[in-house]
RNA sequence: GCAGGGGUAGCGAAGUUCGGUCAAACGCACAGGACUUAAGAUCCUGGGGCCUCGUGCCUUCGUGGGUUCAAAUCCCUCCCCCUGCACCA
């Protein structure tokens, strides 16, 4: 028999043992959660999409909900871990569509998830992704373990009547509270296919997305012409100088609204694209309008339409204003201004020509007042012919100013601002003065499916979710501020984002979901049909029984916010039964997800719980965690190293991939999944078993080490559980696993193999209930073997006491594993007849313990030595010194133990440390007996060894 | 570019809040030893350099500076990685 099958065989006992487990959870129904006298703990994992099935990242995010589950249920708390499944959005219907046209690569993606050839055509109806992932992903979540009431299980859209009203509820109440708006919405759009083009139906571009241009409206001296100038820079309104022109065009007139704009002429149909009627009335050549004056938005003057060799009218508006701010305007103009014939050429006024010169409207630190001056001369650029030069210098320009450029004083309102602060309130004040306007340009190239090029529309009748809405912030900030956040870190992320999420745009023309209750055209979106669902979970199992036909607004407001009587339901449930149970469970006390998730998902479930519910009801505890890496390596489809768990359990088993996924890392920080510490957990796990047996069988008596095992476990129960509660998994599994594991085999060795047969099932017992939140399976195997009854799943957290944990212990444990370790040293060298130990003088301990002190207030070396001179230690001159040098090394000693608790600890240890020496006698001596010259040489805590062979 | 989080030994990862007990926990991998007929498992030991082997010296915590008696830890510069920047799950 080869290795390979040895491990098979090994990996099919322990996958059954975990079955067997699992089975017996079940059978005894431990996690089927309903309301009790016992405190209540909600906690939950955000449903997953369902087009595929569980990855090694989803596994961490889930396991962390798991393993605070398992901990608060020890605890003796009622505990709810419900799941749910998400299919709302268009990735399904995409891929069923596609599936349906017979697209090779969608189909290739089904196959190598285990898809056969005859079930494929079922994935073209994308009901039927539901029907086949949901079981399948739930077959995995049990073969992990996971405490999880599967009786609350459902999925969203309108595939589910009960789960579709009560989105429609949600969003009925929103409307009511008016956070739900019409207004306009940018979108990349096919003017082909007449429908939006989401990244999923993109053949190129994806990522793509409309970026705003301010148009702004600079009217025409003595006409009701307006020039329309394009900008990203509105901020430099303030400093306007001049227009641009590009001399060779003939530019459109273009009747919007009641106004005359003049533009580019391919921006007419951009125009149309993002804006209501626009109609060509006619067109002006560049020349009728070069030398004449406008006037633009936020300033009192005009300025000259000036022309440039760089303005291309096709592009944008196809006219800009300028500051003379950048290398590119500045050279421009100075080239103008040193050609006379030029001048003369298109008709301009040189005296006019003459005075264009930037205004200075920005103070950029380390800068002088003439910005493009300045950065013309650090980039060494003296003609316009240094293209690469001049576009670079710009760019810096551009970057510096808006990262520190602020308004200077002759900015009106905006003085003093930052540039970024300016620039929006100038976009809020110039369109609201009707001096300009929005327009959206795509980042870069979108072709459809269809090969049509894509561009950007503005719908009109798009429905918002107003998260812009002052006071719904200043709500949603109130949540936050009372959420427990794990790690606490990411409080400043949420702030942020609260700050600057702006309305959503929460309904799409295509795909699966809940249908808009007061308009039927349009679906609700996926991120925001998932953002109060936690409080569905409490009625899950109990709604199933109800006909949807009962589920009217009426129920709902009673059932979530104790609105009214109570609605008699079709089927004979009783409403008051749901309307107990969500107040049981509610609110939320724990929700997890990856960090990912803090700018939408989860910021908006603060945002909707201020909505609906009444604060008693608003989340109490969020989890955020980092991206999965896979041996140390990114984790992406193209790299072939997305792990599904499935995978993982074959190989390694639940408890091993639990265990190993969790001690991957913690807090925000990318955890990593190592498949060589999962090889190697699943041998210690065994090992706990067989010494949970041996324990069981053990029969000795009390030891002189038990005050130790006893000190060091239940300081160790102390921290496990600290860290427990901060959702510390990994210190966590460390501190349970193996310095647990550590404490208990020093006790061992200590006692020689004669251990104390209570303590030692006691100290086994406590082990293996703080490890079953993340080995459960080994544990009630463990337990079983150590003779208990009932389920380690199901035991009591154990509680650490502070009068146990006595520090001295520590502290003389550590002097003996010190000698012991020298002695073995020794006894490498050649066999040790007799060792002799000296301890330290009593002076020297006087020392560390006035050093100690002095270190309270400084730690410098030379105060120390000088401090302590003056004491009567000073009488040890040199020697002190000496030891000052040692101690100021960082060595702080804390506490020593006295030269009789030393030669106590060390006299009951003699046996082991005779044994650990191989047999030598041990004497102990007190410094300077005897003529040894290591007599004088001992430290406390630290004897010295004289060794005799 | 902006916001947030990171960069520590072969690898993963503590330590950074409050500067000094940090050549750096713990684990994996590796090496040596014990046990064993052997392998595995388990247990013990070791892992920057130098030697006078110690209460020794030197060198290290992305880079380069600074503050301090003392910096992985505080301040500044730069480089690199992760997440997000929206209507997408």
């Amino acid at each position: 028999m080869d290795g390979k099958e040895t491990g098979s065989a090994l990996i099919g006992q322990i996958l059954a043992r975990e079955r067997k487990w699992q089975g017996e959870w079940a059978k005894a129904r431990l996690f089927e959660a309903d309301p009790d006298a016992r405190e209540k703990f909600f906690c939950t994992f955000p449903y997953p999409y369902v087009n595929g099935l569980p990855h090694v990242g989803h596994l961490f995010t889930i396991m962390r909900v798991e393993a605070l589950a398992r901990y608060r249920r020890l605890q003796g708390k009622n505990v709810l871990f419900p799941q749910a499944w998400h299919a709302t959005g268009s990735p399904i219907a995409t891929a069923a569509r596609r599936v349906a046209e017979g697209d090779e690569k969608q189909i290739k993606i089904l196959k190598d998830m285990g898809v056969t050839d005859a079930e494929i055509g079922d994935f073209a109806r994308p009901e039927h992704w539901i029907a086949y992932f949901v079981p399948r992903y739930k077959e995995d979540l049990s073969a992990v373990g996971l405490s999880i009431d599967w009786r609350r299980e459902f999925h969203t859209t309108s595939l589910n009547p009960h789960y579709d009203a009560f989105i429609r509820w949600q969003f009925a109440i929103l409307k009511e509270k008016g956070y739900v708006q019409q207004g306009e919405h940018p979108v990349v759009w096919c003017p082909k296919d007449n429908a939006p083009v989401g990244d999923h139906d993109r053949k190129e571009g994806e990522g793509e997305t409309p970026k705003e241009f301010l148009w702004g409206k600079f009217r025409l001296r003595g006409s009701d012409l307006i020039l329309m100038a394009g900008t990203t820079r509105p901020d430099a309104f303030l400093g306007q100088t001049n227009m641009w022109v590009d001399p060779k065009a003939t530019y459109a007139i273009v009747a919007v609204g009641d106004e005359k704009w003049v533009v580019g002429k391919k921006a007419i149909a951009k125009i149309l694209e993002q804006h209501a009627q626009a109609e060509q009335i006619g067109e002006i050549p560049a020349s009728e309008l070069v030398g004449k004056w406008v006037k633009g938005p936020a300033v009192d003057y005009e300025i000259c339409v000036v022309p440039a060799r760089f303005i291309d009218a096709s592009v944008g508006s196809g006219i800009v204003y300028s500051a003379l701010e950048d290398p590119v305007d500045l050279l421009e103009i100075r080239t103008l201004q040193s050609d006379p014939a030029r001048i003369a050429e298109h008709g301009l006024d040189p005296e006019i020509v003459a005075r264009l010169r930037p205004i200075p409207i920005i103070e950029v630190p380390g800068m002088g007042a003439d910005l493009g001056d300045d950065i013309m001369r650090e980039y060494g650029i003296s003609s316009y012919k240094d293209r690469k030069k001049v576009e670079e210098a710009k760019g810096e320009l551009n970057r510096r100013v808006f990262r520190k450029g602020v308004m200077r004083g002759n900015c009106g309102k905006y003085a003093g601002m930052p540039v970024p602060d300016a620039q929006r309130e100038i976009i809020k004040d110039t369109i609201a003065a009707g001096d300009a306007a929005m327009f959206y340009e795509l980042t870069g190239r979108v072709v459809c499916r269809c090969q049509t090029e894509s561009i950007v529309k503005v719908v009109s009748d798009q429905w918002f979710l107003t998260y812009s809405d002052p006071e719904w912030k200043r709500q949603a900030r109130d949540a936050l501020a009372q959420v427990a956040l794990y790690p606490e870190k990411v409080r400043a992320q949420f702030d942020h984002v609260l700050g600057w999420l702006g309305d959503w745009a929460c309904t799409r023309e295509y795909g699966l979901g809940t249908r808009l209750p007061w308009d039927e055209r349009w679906l609700i979106e996926s991120l925001s049909d998932s953002t109060v669902y936690m409080a569905y979970y409490t009625i899950a199992h109990r709604i199933k029984e109800i006909p949807p036909a009962s589920l009217t607004r009426e129920f709902f407001d009673y059932v979530f916010l104790g609105k009214g009587e109570k609605p008699a339901l079709l089927g004979g449930a009783d409403a008051g039964a749901l309307r107990e149970e969500f107040g049981y469970w509610y609110p939320l006390d724990f929700r997890n997800s990856g960090k990912d998730l803090v700018q939408n998902h989860l910021s908006f479930m603060l945002f909707n719980h201020c909505a609906i519910f009444p604060k008693a009801q608003w989340p109490r505890g969020i989890g955020v965690n980092g991206w999965v890496t896979v041996n140390g390596q990114k984790m992406s489809k193209s790299l072939g190293n997305v792990i599904p768990v499935r995978a993982l359990l074959a190989q390694f088993g639940a408890d091993a991939t639990r265990i190993t996924i969790l001690n991957g890392g913690e807090g925000l920080d990318d955890p990593n999944w190592d498949s060589d510490f999962a090889r190697a957990i699943a041998g210690k796990l065994d090992m706990l078993i067989r010494q949970a047996g041996d324990a069981a069988q053990a029969t000795g008596g009390p030891t002189p080490m038990d005050a130790w095992l006893r000190s060091r476990t239940h300081a160790i129960m102390r921290d496990v559980t600290a860290a427990m509660e901060r959702t510390d998994f990994r210190t966590a599994i460390q501190l349970a696993l193996f310095e647990y594991s550590a404490a208990m085999r020093w006790y061992a060795q200590r006692t020689l193999g004669g251990p104390d047969a209570r303590l030692l099932r006691d100290a086994l017992r406590a082990q293996l209930t703080m490890l079953s939140p993340f080995v459960p399976h080994a544990c009630e195997e463990a337990w079983r073997a150590l003779g208990e009854g009932g389920f380690a799943s199901a035991a009591r957290w154990p509680e650490s006491d502070a009068s146990l944990i006595d520090d001295d212990e520590d502290l003389a444990e550590e002097l003996v594993r010190e000698v012991a370790e020298s002695l073995r040293k020794g006894a490498q060298k050649g066999r040790i007849a007799k060792a002799t130990l000296y301890l330290a003088a009593d002076w020297k301990r006087e020392a560390y313990a006035r050093f100690d002190d002095i270190a309270q207030r400084t730690r410098n070396p030379d105060e120390i030595s000088r401090t302590l001179a003056l004491t009567p230690l000073g009488g040890y001159g040199d020697e002190l010194g000496k030891l000052v040098r040692y101690l100021a090394k960082g060595r702080t000693p804390g506490r020593v133990l006295s030269a009789d608790e030393e030669r106590s600890r060390l006299e009951s240890a003699k046996e082991y440390l005779s044994h650990e020496a191989g047999g030598a006698a041990i004497e102990i001596r007190a410094a300077g007996e005897g003529d040894s010259k290591k007599a004088d040489a001992g430290l406390p805590g630290r004897p010295a060894i004289e060794i005799e062979q």
